[in-house]
DNA sequence: CTGAAAGCGCTTACAG
DNA sequence: CTGAAAGCGCTTACAG
């Protein structure tokens, strides 16, 4: 039979006492009051600093509460008061620089704002985002930040809106990092930056080069982030009255791994045509492709060019030195903190969208095609 | 006058009835009980079961937490019991790979223990670490997990010892990864690398291969890492009976920049002598020296060889790639959860240690040098 | 400027 | 297997 898996543990009834272990126990507001000689609620006053308290009982305080080297219980005040200064945030796999740098980003701006920082990571566990909203939802965030692409499947979107508004509730925020706003009226913040924007204007830079036929490789096809990235692509093509060749467009994961494997296969068996230039999903895919090039024999950019998306630190790193999109990546984290700040100020406000700016990167590993076109 | 900052609050003589606002209101055990005909009690069981209860029972419970969308409380609940399922994690910035990975395997670990992780950086704030610690002591986190090579200066190792002891007053641990154990008796475990047999073994391969002056570059002089490689960089050169030339003991952060800087320097003045290896304090310095040889017009390894420390991911990635020691990063963020875990079954156990392996990764940066000394 | 007291939402030793 | 009730450690509207 199932028995409680407590060790020798306190009596309710007969709680403690506080000082019949050796050294000093863990002191709580009432030891402080009465070390003290004043009240509970004024050493909480003293401590929140949010009352006006003489000079000299503050002084009393502050002299007990280092005495007795007292650290006040996060969770009887949560519970008592209604904030936990706390936020969420949830990310696919805090390894990927991407979201690094955005964590990077939420645990700064969250750590001047006196919060602290919850991290946790799906590891691509499908269900994983709502389990872990759960979890940071049991934990009264302040605020639960979701950052990455989303499934852009009505149902999935329809059980965020449940989480948003269970959130919402509670007097918390979530805030969408990276991915679409769900419905009007749901409480939900977004940080959002211009995936099809960006791949317009560097796959239009690859168009203005000369380059015809751009391969776009990698980003798994159910991501909005891919979806985005992949309609922008088609839209600089469109702009200028070119067709895309659908055998160009090859989508997979964002990892690097894919870029090198993708492009070493395509090389070898000749399956999407020719092409002068690549369009890396994101910066590990265009380094994972440039790595193939190379294996094959080809020269960046001499032979063919390579870009990318994101702008994180490696794609400036490697050599040659890529051309990307830049994304403000701990801009992004940071934003998404303030406005889950600014959106607790309102008890019912609607949804609210903070957009981050992009533009086009332009380093070594692009240049006209050996054989212009046109 | 400074008011009390709360919105139109609740009042505690006055509860909110849950029912007064359009939409379903948040629950508590209370109302769950109510609504699924137990006690609170018995809605608690069931939420946790721990004990045993009737199917029945179990069933009318869940129907009534699905009903309400009922979410615990984990502060109430931490409250209440007395472990909160969450640990924290300090390092020093968490865009560093070093402490990203092994954050990352803290994350891992503690997810499947089925705990949340409070993720801090100190971002080389002096005081942070101390900050940190109370910050996750008031969270009365499980565990505090402290990560990176720390000052070995004995005022700071007292400062550190006095958290030790206030958290172990809480039942929580506090959890050394990667420096030097506190004195005997305070309660702190201890997961730790050998800092000085890594860099005696990598070294001894360089002598080994015939390099007579190595130059060993970056680390700051204070840490307790950086002390233990130097260490085992001197030890290298004793066990052969040779000397080290003090000029080649270049001290400085752990940076690609400072590695660059330095190695920049070196070559322009001539002011260490010459070289014919580089061991770089991490691999981060490594590569930065790689780069600096290149520039000076050196070939890596024909030239000079490299090495460097920790094997982050990098290392493999580069051209060439870097002869490095293996960290089992993520490895040693889980080992500090575990160790955390097992010592909260005691209550009063020793100081304990656990230690993970290290070895040399050879790659392609290393060679003998180009005139042989015997 | 300060105190007495209620209330936050749970868990668990007791007592059936 | 279940319930009544105490207690976890704070904060804050009231009432001086």
């Amino acid at each position: 039979m199932p028995t409680p898996q407590g060790k020798p543990s306190r009596s309710p009834r007969a709680p403690r006492t506080p000082r019949d272990a050796a050294g000093p126990k863990r002191a709580t507001v009432q030891e402080v009051a009465e070390a003290a000689g004043v009240s509970t609620a004024t050493v909480s006053r003293v401590l929140n600093g949010n009352y006006p308290v003489a000079a000299e009982t503050r002084r009393k305080v502050e002299q007990a509460v280092r005495n007795l080297g007292y650290v006040v219980n996060a969770h009887a005040r949560a519970l008592a008061g209604s904030r936990t200064r706390t936020v969420g945030i949830i990310v696919q796999d805090i390894i990927d620089p991407f979201y690094t740098f955005i964590a990077h980003g939420v645990q700064r701006q969250a750590a001047e704002d006196g919060k602290l920082c919850l991290v946790c990571s799906t590891y691509g566990v499908v269900g994983g985002e709502l389990d872990l909203i759960d979890a940071l939802h049991e934990q009264r965030a302040d605020a639960v930040i979701l950052v990455g692409g989303g499934v852009d499947d009505p149902a999935y979107r329809r059980k965020l809106a449940d989480r948003a508004r269970a959130l919402g509730r509670e007097g918390s925020w979530l805030v969408l990092c990276g991915r679409p706003a769900l419905e009007p009226g749901v409480p939900a913040g977004v940080v959002d930056y211009d995936n099809a924007g960006g791949a317009h204007a560097i796959t239009d830079y690859l168009l203005g080069l000369g380059h015809r036929r751009i391969l776009y490789v990698g980003g798994p096809e159910q991501l909005s982030v891919h979806q985005a990235r992949v309609a922008g692509f088609r839209r600089a093509h469109a702009s200028r009255g070119l067709e895309v060749d659908e055998r160009l467009i090859q989508p997979g994961t964002f990892s690097r791994r894919f870029g090198y494997e993708r492009v070493t296969q395509l090389l070898r068996d000749g399956s999407a045509g020719e092409f002068t230039a690549v369009f890396g999903a994101n910066d590990g895919v265009a380094v994972g492709v440039m790595q193939a090039l190379r294996e094959a024999g080809l020269r960046v950019p001499q032979d063919v060019s390579v870009v990318g998306y994101d702008d994180i630190p490696l794609a400036a790193e490697v050599t040659p030195a890529l051309t990307t999109v830049h994304l403000p990546l701990e801009q992004m984290g940071r934003e998404a903190v303030r406005l889950a700040v600014a959106l607790r100020g309102e008890s019912d406000g609607p949804t609210d969208t903070r957009h981050v700016g992009t533009h086009v990167v332009i380093r070594d590993s692009t240049a006209p095609p050996p054989d212009p076109a046109s």
